[in-house]
RNA sequence: GGCCCGUUCGUCUAGGGGUUAGGACAGCAGAUUUUCAUUCUGUAAACAGGGGUUCGAUUCCCCUACGGGCUACCA
């Protein structure tokens, strides 16, 4: 068997979406069980569609999720360069090659001819010409022109493309790793270009060459390439090399309604189609990133790693060396997968309670100064101690300042419903003198002065604790009123009981 | 339209000729919790339809329906 070498090999035509992500990280899950090569291709042939910093956004992406090339472009490697325009001058040779040997030929028929005769097709209710083993025959070619002619058009420089001669009545037969036997008639396929009139090689000349060159041994790649596959699988015969064997992805769906999930969905739907944010460089529109929403990179990954393969037994969570070790394609699915948000909200739910302490203190850190809070190390373990529990994301833990400062305001209907004036701020006087009197602060202490408060007062805890709670954070939810005073410390919760008291009576 | 691929709970999926068709997310209901969240327990929920093959089909085959992809000098 040959070396695993696989290559992902995106277009720099805009983000890199999740499903391209789950492409290159099945690409790299199998590399890595293998033993073998990850590389990562441009394949920037179409000039037209090239968008600035697209190219730049796929390395970081792929950065942040953890999936590194380890080779190719931004990675160098022996088969550089890996950007196909910095290829450019090697494809043609090859396609020259194949017009020798009589699998290609030179044509001559203008864009705008083929546009006449495919409009023309569908007037007269054929809505699908094609340049193809019959057609040919009639198109301006260098199997119709004499040869002096097509000398003389070559030599004069004029445009030409090279067709692929797609043989007639022939069966093209492949083994898709994913759906096994995949069978095509050499009928419906057509004259493909391969080498474009302004001197760039198309997608399925320059992905032959490159991957032959490359000596790629497995082609793992979305399943919109299926319907081309037959068409390498020739390209490979005519070149005499070993093909890869080919593994077609199901597609990622949009979560509601049908159809492959697009950009547009993320903005419509509320959640991000994008690893990272992406500002669109023509009209300055801002799509959202897994990233920028606080999502864990393994958590995403994660998600995606379920989404289409599953492990057969009934195990979620992954780290990546669980990953490499569990992975196979056979065990991937062949339907297409609708994308779940809710889901994929679980996941990072879960990888954020798995995550140290210390680790969510340096990820709060940063968000904290962000909005003026400046606390220990330390402190923010606290905080993460506390809040973990209730939060999907880190930004979560900061839902309410009152960790950070005291409440600036109070929430109305929870004072109108607990909170007695008068009565109710003498209750909470005389809770704040026993407070005061507390020697060691710890929420041990605090509860058992709270129990013996109760008794002593002959009150049930409904009747103080929302107060106490309303006092310290100015809301009657979230985390025990004991573990937020113990936080914050004596002094400012007698602070906090004072000025509150000042302020509703 | 043509060609190709697909179809198990709402969603992601496991399973596979004889199973109570399993898990997870979401849902619902209880319990715990001073509150919210968490947690726990429980509950509802699926083999697209029709023909075969077979003692037996959700599982194998065919057809239909539905879904998806492709059908450019785009990838």
């Amino acid at each position: 068997m040959r070396k695993v070498r696989v290559r992902f090999a995106p277009s720099p035509t805009g983000p890199l979406h999740m499903g391209g992500v789950r492409t290159a990280l099945y690409n790299y899950l199998f590399a890595k069980k293998h033993g073998g090569d990850f590389l990562l291709r441009i394949e920037d042939t179409d000039q037209t569609r090239y968008v600035p910093g697209a190219e730049q956004y796929i390395i970081d992406a792929l950065k942040w999720c953890g999936i590194e090339p380890n080779e190719g472009v931004g990675y160098g490697g022996d088969c550089a360069p890996y950007r196909q325009s910095e290829r450019k001058p090697m494809y043609k040779p090859y396609a020259e090659q194949l017009v020798e040997k009589g699998w290609a030929y030179y044509a001559f028929d203008t864009s705008e001819d083929l546009e006449n005769i495919r409009k023309q097709a569908e007037l007269a209710k054929m809505p699908n010409w094609q340049y193809n083993s019959i057609s040919r025959m009639t198109m301006k070619n260098s199997l119709t022109l004499p040869s002096d002619e097509v000398q003389r058009r070559l030599s004069a420089g004029d445009p030409y493309v090279i067709r692929f001669k797609m043989p007639r009545n022939e069966e093209v037969r492949f083994q898709d790793l994913i759906r096994g036997w995949v069978v095509f008639s050499t009928n419906e396929l057509d004259d493909k270009v391969l080498f474009k009139s302004d001197g760039m090689p198309t997608y399925h000349l320059a992905n032959v060459v490159d991957d032959m060159t490359m000596n790629i041994s497995h082609v793992i790649r979305g399943e919109e390439w299926l319907p081309s596959a037959p068409l390498h699988v020739m390209l490979y015969k005519a070149f005499e090399f070993e093909a890869p064997l080919f593994a077609h992805l199901p597609l990622i769906l949009k979560p509601d309604g049908n159809g492959k999930l697009s950009k547009r969905d993320g903005d419509r739907l509320g959640f991000p189609v994008f690893p990272l944010e992406w500002t669109d460089p023509a009209t300055g529109a801002i799509s959202s990133g897994y990233k920028e929403n606080g999502y864990f990179p393994k958590a995403f990954i994660n998600m995606l790693l379920l989404l289409g393969w599953a492990p057969g037994n009934n195990q979620e969570i992954f780290t990546e060396a669980e990953m490499i070790e569990a992975f196979s394609i056979e065990r991937i699915g062949k339907s297409g997968s609708k994308f779940d948000p809710d889901k994929t909200r679980w996941f990072n739910q879960q990888y954020l309670r798995n995550t140290p302490l210390p680790e969510l203190a340096d990820l709060l850190l940063p968000l904290l100064s962000e909005k003026g809070y400046e606390v220990t190390h330390e402190y923010a373990q606290s905080v993460a101690q506390l809040m973990m529990e209730r939060a999907v994301f880190v930004q979560d833990m900061l839902e309410g300042d009152y960790l950070f400062v005291a409440p600036k305001s109070f929430d109305q209907e929870a004072v109108a419903k607990r909170w007695k004036v008068g009565e109710s701020g003498s209750l909470m006087k005389e809770w704040g003198s026993v407070l005061n009197g507390i020697e060691e602060f710890t929420v041990e202490n605090i509860d058992v002065a709270f129990k013996q408060f109760l008794a002593d007062k002959g009150l049930g805890m409904g009747a103080v604790m929302p107060l106490f709670r309303l006092l310290l954070t100015g809301t009657l939810t979230g985390p025990a009123a004991a573990q937020v005073a113990a936080l914050i410390g004596k002094e400012e919760v007698i602070r906090r009981i004072d000025s509150g008291i000042a302020q509703l009576g």
